[in-house]
Order: structure tokens, then C-alpha cells, then sequence
DNA sequence: TAGCGATATGTCTTTGCCGACATATCGTAA
DNA sequence: TTACGATATGTCGGCAAAGACATATCGCTA
């Protein structure tokens, strides 16, 4: 299972914005990457296919100075990509938004969460 | 003015998940109809349909265990909606949640703020 | 009883996004 | 020079989200 916890109820997402430079997802992408030292690997075990991947790869590459993600085409290991100095920068501080965030909105996210629903919603019709 | 300073890069954006409970927009459609006692104004200076505005409240409505929004329709002042009890408990803790969390990341959002580039990205083509 | 302004809801069309599929390319090894 | 496995990129079709438009309804007021 690839998934987190099944937390019930609201689940804190952080998006960075102005053209979506980083959420989630992609910071996922990145851990893949890290992992697996490929992007269609890193696709693969999240579900999703290779151009989905890539693209998103592209679209951070693009938001910021520096690439997050090299790549090499061919050779002994038939390609492959990894983080870069930068790219590795971006991740940590990711997960560091991430995880200070989620401690310091604890007590409110629980109360909120007191006044959802249980199950996500009725279906429509 | 509605929108906040216009921070350049990366800027936090709360969202609960979980059928999108609530989110900016949501939270921003509650101000709107907690100052103008209409989801059809509330709507139009945001810039979007009654449809929309209406359905993104139904959404919110489905998503707590009371609803958010209580409407009105005819009567003196030809109808009108407000913020439930629940609906200023929501509203209210959401905007804590926000400014709690940027608060909180702020260093770090600078650091990552650093290194993205200042244009969004060039355009696609 | 006609009119008002807002909520409530249905239908149709358009649009944008995403997945599926098809190639092209690269650099080394055999 | 062929084969391999990964990156790189284009096209096309389908489907769901969003928008445009059209009513229906409500309850008071004049």
C-alpha cells in the first residue's frame, strides 16, 4: 500500500502555488525519483503513468531557478534521472513545511474535523 | 481591494481534503456571504455564477454535520443566506488554521520562496 | 394578484484535462 | 550494427468539470 494513513475526516494539504510549483503529489514524484533513480519507476509504483510523471517533473523544473530533477538518456544504465542539489533542497523543505504545519494547526484541525461528517457525503443522486 | 498583498512565488494554500471539504475559495465564499447576506452576491464579486457559488456551499453543507449556510427564499427581504453558528465556528477556525500555518512555515517558505524562479514560467509554447 | 429579488434546479454545450497509444532519441554493451 | 531500457514528445479521443441559459419557487409588499 502506497498510501498514508487513512486519516478520517479533513487531511491538511499543503500547496505551494503560483503555477503549482509543488504539492503533494510531486513531492511524492520527487521521493520516487530519489528512491528509484528513474521517472517511469517512480510513476509506476505511485499508479500513474510515465508522460503524467514526466510532465509534472517538467513543470517543477520550470518553476524554479535550478532543475529539481536531472536526467541522462541511454548509456551503461540506460538512463535514468536523480535529484539535484536543489532538487534534494526542495524536498527537505517541503517536508519540513509539511510536517510544521501539521503540528502547528493540530488543535484546530481537530476541532474541525469534530464538526465534519463521518463519511464523506451522500452521494449526489 | 478582496485579494491579500500579492506575494511573489509560493504562496500556502490550506486546503482540507477529504471530498474538499474546505479551501480558500470556500472559506472566501463564506466572508462574502457572512458580509452580503447573499450567495448570489458573495458570488458575483468573486467573479463567479450563482451556479457555482451555489453548488461549492451544497458541497460545503454535505461536508459538516450541520450546515454552514442557512437560506431564505422570498419574504421582505426578498431571501437571503447567512452563516450558521456552525458556519462562523468554520469560517473562523479555517482563517486560524491559515495564519497558524504560515506562521509557522514562514522561514521555510522564504528559504523555498528563494529558489523559484520570479516569473511563474514561460509560456508552454 | 402582480411584482420583486433571491434561492433552487434542470439541461445543454463547451472546454480542459487525462489516459492511451505511438514514436523518436540517446549512449553504451555485446 | 543491433539491442536495450529509459527519457522525450506528439496526437487523439473520451469524460468529467465548468459555464451558459432557462425556469421554477418562495413569501412578503404594494
Amino acid at each position: 500500500m502506497k498510501e498514508g494513513g487513512k486519516t478520517k475526516g479533513a487531511r491538511l494539504r499543503i500547496v505551494l502555488e503560483e503555477d503549482g510549483a509543488i504539492g503533494p503529489g510531486k513531492a511524492d514524484i520527487l521521493d520516487g525519483i530519489r528512491e528509484t533513480g528513474s521517472i517511469a519507476a517512480a510513476g509506476r509504483r505511485m499508479g500513474m503513468s510515465y508522460k503524467r510523471a514526466w510532465s509534472l517533473v517538467e513543470r517543477m523544473n520550470r518553476s524554479f531557478k535550478e532543475p529539481l530533477v536531472s536526467t541522462s538518456r541511454g548509456g551503461r544504465s540506460k538512463g535514468g534521472a536523480a535529484l539535484t542539489e536543489t532538487g534534494e533542497q526542495v524536498l527537505a523543505l517541503y517536508r519540513r513545511i509539511e510536517t510544521e504545519a501539521e503540528r502547528a494547526v493540530e488543535r484546530e484541525l481537530g476541532a474541525l474535523r469534530a464538526l465534519q461528517t463521518i463519511e464523506p457525503a451522500p452521494p449526489p443522486k
